[in-house]
DNA sequence: TTGCTTTGACCCGTA
DNA sequence: GTACGGGTCAAAGCA
C-alpha cells in the first residue's frame, strides 16, 4: 500500500514483523504482492510487511481508531476498516516515506487532507506533540502530508530494553539547532513539510547513508552546528517574512557541495514553527565525531533525522524499541520523512490532521507563501490553535525530475485552465529530443485527485533512476511507449478520503499510466485476485495489476471521456516553449 | 585564527 | 514596467 496510485517503489525486502501494526511504505518493493498478502493472513497485525531499511510505522490501533479487526481473507488487509477511510489509512504516519508514498502527480507526493474525523475523536489537546509531515513537490501543487502527535508519554515508555537504553542516552526527539538554542517541543506541535522530488536519490540515499552510518539513534545532541537531523548547517540569512512575525533563519548544509538547505522560522520565543528542508544531501550523514550523547535536549523535542540513516539491522532494532510503546522512536528526515511512531502516535496523529487543515485555514496568513510551498489548496479543517507548529519542509532544487512514471521532467509552464481553478503544472520529458509532455493538474472536483496527461511518445528507454534503480522498475512505463494520444492518468493522491464507506470504483481512484500502466485502485487491493495480482507481484514491473482488457476499457470509459472534457491547450505549451 | 552568526543590501521571480 | 517579497550574498562582529 505504498501507493494507491501505482506508483511503487522497490527498495527493501519485508519480513520484518511485529506484533503491532506494522506499516511499511516499501514492501511490495522486493516482496511480491502475493508474499504480503501471504505473509499477512499469517498474522493479523501483519497488516502490511515491514521493509528493511525502511523507518517504520508501528502502532497497536488504537482504541480510538475504528481499526477493526483485520477480516480472514488476505486481501481483506488492504481493506479500510469501517470509519477509517483509506485516506486517512494511507496518509496516517504509517506512510511516512513520502519518496515512496506522497505522491504527487510527479514525485509521488499525495495529498493527505482529512483528519477531520480522528482528531474530532482527540482534540483534547493538552500536552501534546504533534508532528505533521507535508510533502510537497516545490511550486507543482502537489503536495502531501502527514500528521500525527505524540504524546509525552511516549518519551516515557517503552516496551524494549533496547528503547529503553537508547531513550535514557540518547533523549529520541530533540531538534536543536545549537545547544544554545534548544527548542523545546514537549507542549508544542510540529509540523513537517516535506517536498521531495527525488524519491530514487533518496531511496537511495537512505540506503547508502544509513549503511555508512551508525548514528542513525535517534539523539539529541548539543552542537551548535550539528542540528539533529545530524548534519551540520550554516546560516547564512535570516529575514522577516511577511505575514508572520516570527523571523526565518536559512541554513546551508556545510558539507562541501552539499546543496542541501533548510528554513527555520522561530517564534519570538524562540520556539521552532516551521522548518522547512530544501534539497538533498549528496553525501553520508556526518560520522558522530563531535555528538554530544549527553544531551540536554530533554525536551519531548522531535527530531529531524537526516534522511537516509538507516541499516536493516537499526530497522530492527526500531521495530523492537517501538513494539508496544506509544514511543515515537524514529525519526523524521528531511528527505524521505520517515517517521516511526507508536500506538500512540497513530492515535494521535488523528488529532493533529485537523491541524493541517488548521494550519492553512486558520495560522497561515502567508497564503503567498503556502502557494509557492504547494498550494494547499482545499485543505480543510477547523478549530484554532495558538501555537503555530513547525513545519518541515523538504524540497528540491532541481526543477529535472524523476517523476513517478519513471522519466524525467522537466517543468516549463503552469497554467489555469477553464474549468479547474487548480493549476496545471506542465511538464516536458528532459530526454534530448523526446517530445512527449506531460501536463498535470488537480481534479477540480477533489483535490486528491491528480489528472495527469501524456502527449508524446517517449523516443528513449526510461531513464536509470537516480541512485536506486528501482523507481522504474514499478513505475516505469510500458515498454511499447504508446501514448501517442494523450493519455490522462487521473491518480487518486493516497488520501482517498471520498472513499471512505465504499468501494466504488471511483474514476478518480484510477490511474492510467503514462504508456498504459495499469490503475491501481483500493479496490484492487481489496480484491487482488480479481484484479489479476500475479504471483510476480509488485516486483514485476508492469505486473498484472488488472487484467488488461479491463485496463482498456477503464481506461476508455474513465479516461478518454475525460480527455473530451479537457480543452486544448496546444497553443499554450507551444507558447510556453518558444 | 577559524568558523559561525548577524544583518543590511542585493538579486530575482512573481504578480 | 513596477512593486513586492523571498532568498541569497557578504561584510562585520562574535565566540
Amino acid at each position: 500500500m505504498a501507493s494507491s496510485s501505482g506508483t511503487l517503489d522497490t527498495t527493501s525486502a519485508s519480513n520484518s514483523y511485529t506484533n503491532n501494526f506494522t506499516f511499511s511504505t516499501h514492501p511490495f518493493m522486493t516482496t511480491s504482492f502475493s508474499e504480503l498478502l501471504a505473509s499477512s493472513a499469517e498474522d493479523k497485525p501483519r497488516a502490511s510487511a515491514a521493509a528493511v531499511g525502511v523507518p517504520k510505522f508501528k502502532s497497536t490501533p488504537p482504541p480510538s481508531l475504528p481499526l477493526s479487526p483485520p477480516p480472514i481473507s488476505p486481501s481483506s488487509y488492504f481493506a479500510i476498516p469501517p470509519g477509517l477511510s483509506p485516506a486517512e489509512l494511507l496518509d496516517s504516519p504509517v506512510l511516512l516515506n513520502p519518496s515512496n508514498i506522497l505522491l504527487s502527480p510527479t514525485t509521488g507526493a499525495f495529498v493527505a487532507h482529512n483528519y477531520n474525523n480522528w482528531k474530532n475523536n482527540n482534540n483534547s489537546g493538552g500536552n501534546q506533540q504533534q508532528v505533521i509531515i507535508k510533502e510537497e513537490e516545490g511550486k507543482n501543487n502537489n503536495f502531501s502530508n502527514f500528521s500525527f502527535q505524540t504524546q509525552p508519554s511516549m518519551f516515557q515508555s517503552s516496551s524494549t530494553a533496547t528503547t529503553q537504553t537508547q531513550q535514557q542516552q540518547q533523549p529520541p526527539w530533540g531538534f536543536q539547532e545549537s545547544n544554545k538554542k534548544q527548542e523545546n517541543f514537549s507542549s508544542s506541535k510540529t509540523v513537517m513539510k516535506t517536498e521531495n522530488t527525488c524519491s530514487n536519490q533518496n531511496n537511495n540515499g537512505f540506503q547508502s547513508d544509513y549503511s555508512s552510518n551508525n548514528n542513525y539513534q535517534p539523539q539529541s545532541q548539543t552542537l551548535s552546528r550539528r542540528s539533529d537531523d545530524g548534519y551540520n548547517w550554516r546560516k547564512y540569512g535570516q529575514k522577516q517574512v511577511k505575514g508572520s512575525e516570527n523571523p526565518r533563519s536559512y541554513y546551508k548544509c556545510t558539507f562541501p557541495n552539499c546543496p542541501t538547505k533548510k528554513k527555520v522560522e522561530r517564534s519570538l520565543d524562540g520556539q521552532i514553527t516551521e522548518i522547512v528542508y530544501k534539497g538533498t544531501h549528496n553525501h553520508p550523514k556526518p560520522q558522530n565525531t563531535r555528538r554530544n550523547s549527553s544531551s540536554s535536549s530533554n525536551s519531548a523535542a522531535f527530531a529531524i533525522a537526516p534522511s537516509n540513516q538507516m541499516n536493516n539491522s537499526e530497522v530492527t532494532d526500531h521495530q523492537s524499541y517501538t513494539h508496544g510503546s506509544g514511543q515515537m522512536d524514529s525519526v523524521a528526515t528531511p528527505e524521505n520523512s520517515s517517521i516511526s511512531v507508536g500506538d500512540d502516535d497513530f492515535e494521535q496523529s488523528s488529532q493533529r490532521c485537523k491541524s493541517v487543515g488548521d494550519e492553512y485555514d486558520d495560522d497561515e496568513p502567508d497564503a503567498k507563501r503556502w502557494k509557492i510551498e504547494g498550494e494547499n489548496e482545499g485543505i480543510s479543517g477547523g478549530g484554532s490553535r495558538t501555537v503555530r507548529e513547525p513545519r518541515v519542509v523538504v524540497q528540491t532544487t532541481s526543477d529535472i525530475d524523476i517523476l513517478d512514471d519513471g522519466y524525467r521532467w522537466r517543468k516549463y509552464g503552469q497554467k489555469v485552465v477553464k474549468g479547474n481553478p487548480n493549476p496545471r503544472s506542465y511538464y516536458k520529458c528532459t530526454h534530448p529530443g523526446c517530445p512527449v509532455r506531460k501536463h498535470v493538474e488537480r481534479a477540480s472536483h477533489d483535490l486528491r485527485a491528480v489528472i495527469t496527461t501524456y502527449e508524446g511518445k517517449h523516443n528513449h528507454d526510461v531513464p536509470a533512476a537516480r541512485g536506486s534503480g528501482s523507481h522504474a522498475s514499478v513505475n516505469r512505463p510500458m515498454p511499447n511507449n504508446h501514448h501517442n494520444n494523450a493519455s490522462i492518468a487521473i491518480r487518486p493522491l493516497p488520501s482517498m478520503t471520498h472513499h471512505n464507506n465504499n468501494n466504488t470504483n471511483n474514476a478518480t481512484s484510477l490511474q492510467q499510466g503514462p504508456e498504459g500502466q495499469s490503475p491501481f485502485t483500493l479496490e484492487m487491493l481489496q480484491n487482488p485476485s480479481s484484479y489479476g495480482f500475479s504471483s510476480s507481484g509488485f516486483g514485476n514491473p508492469m505486473g498484472s495489476y488488472m487484467p488488461q482488457q479491463q485496463q482498456q476499457q477503464q481506461s476508455d470509459n474513465v479516461f478518454s471521456s475525460r480527455a473530451k472534457e479537457e480543452p486544448r491547450d496546444d497553443m499554450f505549451l507551444e507558447s510556453l516553449l518558444c
